[in-house]
DNA sequence: CGGCATGATGTAAACGTTTACATCCTTGCC
DNA sequence: GGCAAGGATGTAAACGTTTACATCATGCCG
């Protein structure tokens, strides 16, 4: 059985105050006291008890993380983004995914908010009265990537639409004209804004061309079959903007066994600019997004409400991305970025 | 406030020996006494704090994964299938990666211990003096790709010697005779036993050849690197063995920039068998791992440890790798797999 | 020298559960 | 009708901390 309080404050010869007092490093305590018990509590290997400690400071020291399911580098990245704060704060990382329906994600939210001093909430199926049916209104909250009406909920997203739009206009100024998209899945988060930011450049900057949207889910296999249904359309456009990279990938691909030339006969960009990106050939132009940096901003917000309840306003933040331009789109001018 | 059990007792007329007994579904208890509890619980939005409960019943129903940096797909794969076990099982699943020193490690180890009913541990600081010194004895352990002599420890590793076994004897019987092979991060588990492999075959089947060895840490970069370091060598080897698909990936652009055509020129196989592995053309052969599979595994002996600390034996497993043919190493007949 | 402020230390209550044990009620049997 | 048995319910202790408050020693000042 491991050794408690009493057992320390036995061996140390004071009392369960003096002890609690000087492994915490509060000031009022002797010198000489604080050595006791030290020298008492390693040579017992004590460990506080968690338990006992939440139940009266009522704090866990944990955070919870709640994300859709855990496919692809986008988790691992996110999630060290979050790690990474969490050590830093002294925090530990209580992560859950929570794939499937509704009812599924506010049973994991229900489960979790009992053990934790905050979350992180990224969810499609996050909407406020979702998460009011679900959470104790005092739970301090950041949502990433998700998007929830009415200003209550602190959130925090990647700039998709921005960074979209920056990527047709990159386009466009490369001399492009019919631009087609390779959509992301329905009803992500990501996946929308992305398509709204190439609506938006299109219907400003090409107001007589329609939109060529290609049906996609994100994964590699969707994109390289977008780039086989390509010649169905008719004309091979001049630029193809997948919504994420590994769809370019797999549509870069498909455009290789068809023996169409990136980008000399049609450009391709992506977006996410994964490692891989740059080593394909022609390494690929892309949007970067920094997704630890949100997971490490999102737990810095959590963290900062949770040590201030009242004084953390609320906010609805966007971290920028950035054009990172290679070669797959044809005119390189605009400006080169292979680091 | 949040109501606590006396608030349900209260409400339902009833004392909080009953309302504990109620929720946590035992025998001896009323129908309409159950029932009258519900109806409090729900009208309260009673939520146990598990603080309270652990205190007493030294449970926490969590269990703590900790493991290295966090970087790639690896790692989402692998929380991927922790997770979906642990909630299949009603436990949570607090995750740690250790970066940097055996002290650091050390330091996350023991900060988790008592917050969990169990560990998962993946580390290359991790040796038996590292883990006595900074865990309980008693504390259930399952150790992931991570071999510790003694037989102490509970283990599951991935068969990363048989998988890269199987894929040089495949390079061989494919004709290949002289074969590279791009080697991962030194101190890496995965590397060295994959490492470990190819020497064994070599010296088995090739004794009259010399092994060559290239640097590599498991990123693409360091793939495309090798890749174009392979002029320096002389002649181009028959078959170039990357120690994992990122590292043949990187080498594939690094030979597709040289002009140098795989799978004629020199076949080319990698380890993992990655998402994109079956998109690049050509499609790569690789050893296929489940790497979710370990997770999910390793947390269910986990489970079962904790369930019946007797009964449950020290084990050590391997979990088989299988050989996935495409066509980057010319001959196909052997065995086709493009699923 | 006495009283008082100051600061270290000890005592004990409180946190919200679970559960052993006591109590009470019901039921069936003699 | 009384009694035993057994099942439902209540009472209270226990879990291991933190911390408000009490106590005690010390030194300073009047």
């Amino acid at each position: 059985m491991d050794a408690t309080i009493k057992d320390v404050a036995k061996v140390a010869g004071v009392s369960v105050a003096s002890v609690s007092r000087a492994l915490n490093g509060h000031e009022n305590v002797t010198g000489t006291t604080r050595q006791r018990v030290l020298a008492a509590a390693t040579q017992l290997r004590y460990m506080p008890n968690n338990a006992a400690r939440s139940l009266i400071t009522r704090r866990t020291q944990t955070i919870g993380a709640v994300l859709p399911d855990l496919h692809g580098e986008f988790f691992s990245e996110l999630i060290r983004g979050m790690d990474a704060a969490a050590r830093a704060h002294g925090l530990h990382l209580l992560v859950s995914s929570s794939p499937g329906s509704a009812a599924e994600a506010g049973e994991v939210l229900r489960a979790m908010c009992g053990r934790v001093d905050g979350l992180l909430i990224m969810s499609p199926h996050a909407d406020a009265d979702m998460l009011a049916d679900n959470l104790p209104a005092s739970l301090p909250t950041v949502l990433m990537n998700t998007r929830v009406p009415g200003g209550h909920y602190r959130s925090l997203s990647i700039d998709n639409y921005g960074g979209a739009c920056a990527m047709v206009q990159h386009l466009v100024n490369c001399g492009h004209r019919r631009i087609a998209f390779i959509a992301g899945p329905a009803n992500n988060f990501d996946a929308d804004e992305r398509l709204r930011g190439y609506r938006n450049v299109l219907q400003h900057r090409l107001p007589t061309q329609v939109e060529t949207i290609l049906a996609g889910d994100f994964s590699e296999e969707s994109g390289y079959r977008a780039g086989l249904r390509l010649r169905e359309l008719g004309d091979l456009p001049d630029a193809i903007f997948a919504a994420n990279d590994m769809m370019a990938l797999g549509c870069l691909f498909a455009l290789n066994e068809q023996g169409i030339k990136v980008p000399d006969d049609v450009a391709l960009a992506g977006f996410d600019d994964i490692p891989i990106a740059r080593f394909v050939s022609p390494p690929l132009t892309t949007v970067r997004v920094r997704i630890a940096d949100m997971g490490t901003q999102a737990l810095e917000r959590l963290a900062d409400a949770i040590e201030r309840p009242n004084g953390s306003p609320r906010f609805s933040l966007e971290l920028a991305c950035s054009l990172v331009v290679r070669q797959s789109c044809g005119d390189t001018t605009a400006r080169a970025d292979t680091s």
